[in-house]
DNA sequence: ATATTACATAGACATATTTCTATATGTGTT
DNA sequence: AACACATATAGAAATATGTCTATGTAATAT
C-alpha cells in the first residue's frame, strides 16, 4: 500500500506553510488575518494556502466575504504516522 | 523549543529520497547497490545521499572502497514525532 | 607507479518553486 | 447599479532544485 506521502511533504516543506500550519491550528482564521503575521503578500499566501488545501492539510469555510482556514490535523498526524510506519524498527524476532 | 522541521522535511520532500529511505531501511547498501535501483546516474544518487545525510535522516560508513548508508530511524520518528507535536488536538478541557 | 573500482564534487542546464504586480471574481453595502 | 472589500487567479521574474557530464579523490590490486 503505497501512501501517497510525496504531496503531504513537498506542501510541509516550506517555512512559510509550516508557520501557517501553526498559526491556525490554534483557531481557524481568514487570510486578511494570516497575511497580518507575515511579511508578504497576500496573494502569496493565497498560493500557499492553496497548496496545503491541495494536500488536505487544510480545511477553508466561506463565511461571507471572508475565508476561514483550519489545520485538518487528522490529516497531519495520519500522514506523519503511515510515514513512520514505512521504517518501522523491527523488533528483534 | 523551535523544531527544525525545515531541513529534515525538505530532504524527505522528494520521491527519489523517499524511495532510498525505504531501500535502506530493510539493510544498510553502498551506493552502487542503491544505483541499480534507480534510472539515474550515481552523481545523482550521491547527491541524494548527501541530502539525506545532511539532514541526519542517513548514517554512513566507510568500508575499503565502498561507503555503506543506513537509515537514521530514531531521526526519522523523532522528527515525524515532534512535528506532530506542534499540533497536538487540545483534549477538551 | 599505474590501473581500476567506488564514490564525491563541480559546473551546466532544464525544470520547479516562490514571490511579486495586475487583474478577476464574489459578497455585501449604499 | 455602483462601489468597496476579501480572496483568487494569471503571468512574469528571480531563485532553488534535480539531473547530467566531466573530473577529482581514496582504496585496492597488479
Amino acid at each position: 500500500m503505497e501512501f501517497d506521502c510525496q504531496t503531504f511533504f513537498k506542501a510541509v516543506a516550506d517555512p512559510t506553510r509550516i508557520q501557517i500550519m501553526k498559526l491556525i491550528s490554534k483557531k481557524e482564521m481568514c487570510v486578511s488575518d494570516i497575511c497580518t503575521h507575515f511579511n508578504m503578500k497576500q496573494p502569496s499566501i493565497s498560493h500557499h494556502l492553496n497548496i496545503l488545501k491541495n494536500a488536505r492539510i487544510v480545511k477553508s469555510r466561506k463565511e461571507g466575504k471572508e475565508v476561514y482556514y483550519s489545520l485538518n490535523k487528522i490529516c497531519v498526524s495520519s500522514c506523519c504516522t503511515d510515514f513512520m510506519g514505512n521504517f518501522e524498527n523491527e523488533e528483534k524476532e
